[in-house]
DNA sequence: GTAGGGTTAG
């Protein structure tokens, strides 16, 4: 064998020794030299060939030939010859072997390595340190750090700093650690001075980081990059741009990583060219493959939309890495579009790369997107093997977040319940899925959970989550309580909190404050706008609702798919036809927006409840999109306001093949036959609907008296003052009566005598208004 | 032979 590798070498043209040859020969010398051939030997035979590495005349040595082992196994051959030969005494040679096992991620030889060393020199320690650092292990690297101290062997170097201060725990750690550097003189190493700068910005204080950079005599791009990122890290965008600005001013060049930082901002602060002039840049300046680069380049444009400009970046990559899988999953997944998403996984998977944290939080959305319960359930044991759920809180909250979105109440709760660690984030999670699904009960319970626990504080999202409960319920007077304490937050005016208080007052009947707290926050942006367009609408208020549509079209707000509904909900219910009809084409002509079913279904809707039945049903002939249930569910309805049984009959039809599963079809079609006084139609409505396992879910209204909630549904006279109640009914109904009240008949559809007719209309009976909403419980809450 | 600043998230 060994023969083999001579005539092998001789074989070689010295003068063209490539690096791939110079590798493969290194990796076989280390072969040999594992099998007890000393490194004498190997020079001897191999002397004149090894004098072309790399172009260097270097007599050849094992030192050299570290620099060739791949592997940790390798790595661990070459130690073990090391021990045998006695060449382990030199300090040298053994912090060459802590780095080897550090870079190929054995950190426990590296440490064995340093252990055996009989005298360190801080080429040793700073290995170590920089060792633990570069594999997570903080803590490891604060205690080797203290041990070098507290050891006096050899002082702390600039060297040593940098890793140290990355993750050094606490501010007051990191000035002690400044006053070290200073004392030892080594604040105006650029190393130091850039670890120190972005120390001061990670612990929030911006003043104290700028105050280094300022005094410092000479500045690298890397000084500016530590800069440009604690700005990013304390959030302030503008000043973070404001240096890449100063940067280029003063003649410094804008480096990989200057560009990896500041494409993520061009994305918060919406300034799309912005974005594309830095690409431009990186790719006049060759820094476009870098993969940092690239990979903030897909997430930026992922962040604007532009999925193409996306996938053009991640083909072109010439190595990708797991960040830029995980990027384009996530571009695709944040751009509704979950079925590409779960195909670029699959051939991630094929690429040989093993899904990490990032990979799975993405993958969870997109199967929430999907409905896909099945595949749901899968991802979660996937998960739990991993053992993520109990290593990473951001998991936790994916998954949590996966079944809350799907509806499965049951399973979120329970992920909750088993979450190692909550953060704000779980709790706002969990409400956000009660409140989303109906059960605002529940949402409002887990909100006052959360607020007795000591270590957790409500944030701005948890407003947004907690606050359409109180909505839903109409707790006019506990939601006004929740506003009285964000009032006093720093983030009262933030759009979205803004917007929920908006729609809180709006959907609680206080059109006046909904109207004047609109007025108050920031209105650049459609969500604010969509809610008070929205309120006014529920309350048949039409005609405000487009005049604020018209003030949001002066204020050069851009209106969105969800104004249009709002819209044409608000001209449905106030009879607005030709209003309405306007709106929905305004939205094509002017803003470029194409109707959905759900555009479609209020449209319907509008001219339906207008009788105009067959108008309405030559809209459904002339539309685009396929007609759903709920096209052929909004004629139904137009048809049993207008008694048009035999377009009733056709629609019905039409929507049972469509959708058999929605029980408010069933009930909808029932009331239509028992209005025509079809009994027997309302019999066979409702035995189908028995038959096929569906159960209508109960109407229901609430009172909110004193802060406290009361919920009522049909046919439960559960409350504890129920007889007060119905005495009280009674007598208004009486005097309604002797005003001139007269009741309609026509929506008591039970097939009574017209006295028990009266009593169904005045009382909470079931047969009323029945609704397919989620029933919420009759519980009663206290104010918060 | 040892060091800084960077991309993805619920």
């Amino acid at each position: 064998m060994f023969a083999i590798l001579c005539v092998f070498i001789a074989g070689l043209n010295h003068d063209y020794y490539n690096c791939r040859s110079t590798s493969c020969l290194a990796r076989i010398c280390l072969r040999f030299w594992t099998h007890c051939l000393s490194i004498s030997t190997l020079s001897d035979y191999l002397g004149p060939s090894f004098h072309g590495f790399e172009g260097k005349k270097k007599k050849v040595d094992i030192e050299h030939l570290l620099q060739y082992c791949f592997s940790a196994r390798t790595v661990r051959k070459v130690h073990a010859r090391l021990v045998v030969s006695g060449t382990l005494q030199s300090v040298y040679v053994s912090t060459r072997l802590i780095n080897l096992y550090a870079h190929l991620g054995d950190l426990c030889f590296a440490r064995k390595t340093f252990d055996n060393i009989p005298s360190r020199d801080s080429y040793t320690w700073n290995s170590m340190i920089a060792a633990y650092v570069r594999t997570g292990c903080s803590r490891e690297a604060l205690n080797c750090f203290s041990e070098l101290v507290s050891s006096s062997q050899v002082p702390p170097d600039n060297y040593t700093f940098p890793p140290v201060l990355k993750v050094c725990e606490n501010q007051i750690d990191g000035k002690k650690l400044h006053c070290l550097v200073l004392k030892l003189g080594f604040v105006w190493d650029v190393f130091v001075a850039a670890s120190l700068i972005h120390m001061y910005s990670r612990f929030g204080f911006p003043a104290d980081a700028r105050n280094l950079f300022e005094s410092m005599p000479f500045r690298d791009s890397p000084s500016w990059n530590a800069m440009i990122s604690g700005y990013c890290l304390n959030g302030n965008l503008a000043e973070a741009l404001n240096f890449v600005g100063k940067m280029r001013l003063g003649a410094i060049n804008l480096d990989s990583v200057t560009i990896a930082s500041i494409l993520p901002v061009c994305a918060q602060v919406d300034d799309f060219l912005g974005g594309v002039l830095i690409h431009l840049y990186a790719i006049k300046h060759g820094l476009e493959h870098d993969v940092f680069v690239s990979n903030a380049l897909i997430n930026m444009y992922a962040k604007f939309s532009r999925l193409q400009l996306a996938e053009n970046i991640f083909d072109k990559m010439f190595a990708k890495d797991l960040v830029s899988w995980n990027s384009i999953i996530s571009a695709y997944e944040q751009n509704d579009n979950p079925v590409r998403a779960i195909e670029l996984f699959r051939e991630m998977k094929c690429h040989g790369f093993q899904p990490d944290v990032l990979t799975l939080v993405g993958l969870a959305s997109s199967v929430a997107q999907l409905g896909d319960c099945q595949n749901s359930r899968l991802l979660h044991g996937f998960v739990l093997r991993r053992t993520y759920l109990m290593d990473s809180i951001i998991m936790g909250n994916a998954v949590l977040d996966m079944y809350a979105k799907l509806g499965l109440l049951d399973c979120a709760q329970k992920v909750f319940e088993d979450l190692s660690a909550k953060d704000i984030i779980s709790w706002n999670t969990l409400i956000t899925g009660y409140s989303q699904n109906g059960f605002a009960s529940e949402a409002i319970d887990a909100f006052c959970k959360m607020e007795s626990c000591e270590d957790t504080s409500p944030n701005q999202g948890t407003w947004v989550s907690v606050l359409p409960a109180y909505s839903y319920l109409g707790a006019l007077q506990q939601g006004m309580k929740l506003h009285g304490r964000i009032i006093k937050m720093p983030f009262h005016l933030d759009t979205y909190v803004g917007t929920c208080l908006v729609d809180m007052y709006g959907k609680c009947g206080r059109l006046d404050a909904a109207l004047s707290l609109f007025y108050e926050i920031p209105r650049i942006s459609s969500i604010p706008w969509n809610a008070i367009i929205s309120c006014h609408g529920i309350h048949g208020h039409g005609r405000v609702s487009l005049k604020l549509f018209q003030e949001m079209q002066r204020e050069r707000v851009d209106p969105d798919h969800v104004t249009f509904l709002s819209l044409l909900s608000a001209c449905s219910h106030s009879g607005l036809v030709d209003e309405g009809q306007w709106c929905f084409h305004v939205m094509q002509e002017e803003y470029g927006i194409r109707p959905s079913l759900k555009h479609y279904g209020c449209m319907v809707d509008l001219l339906g409840r207008a009788g105009l039945l067959e108008k309405a049903y030559e809209f459904i002939k002339g539309m685009t999109l396929r007609p759903d249930a709920s096209i052929w569910g909004a004629l139904l309805a137009a048809c049993r306001i207008h008694g048009h049984i035999e377009l009733a009959e056709f629609a019905s039809d039409k929507l049972f093949a469509a959708d058999s599963e929605h029980v408010g079809y069933y009930v909808l079609l029932s009331n239509i036959y028992a209005n025509a006084g079809k009994w027997e139609g309302v019999n066979e409505m409702r035995s189908l609907a028995s038959s096929r396992g569906l159960k209508k879910t109960p109407g229901w209204s609430s009172i909110e008296v004193n802060s406290k909630v009361d919920v009522f549904y049909t046919g439960n006279k559960s409350h504890p003052q129920v007889d007060r109640i119905y005495r009280e009914l009674r007598i208004r109904t009486e005097e309604a009566k002797s005003l001139g009240y007269a009741p309609d008949y026509s929506f008591v559809l039970q097939d009574v005598e017209e006295d028990e007719k009266e009593h169904i209309l005045s009382s909470h009976r079931q047969g009323v208004h029945l609704q397919s909403s989620t029933t919420p419980d009759h519980r009663s809450y206290e104010g918060g």
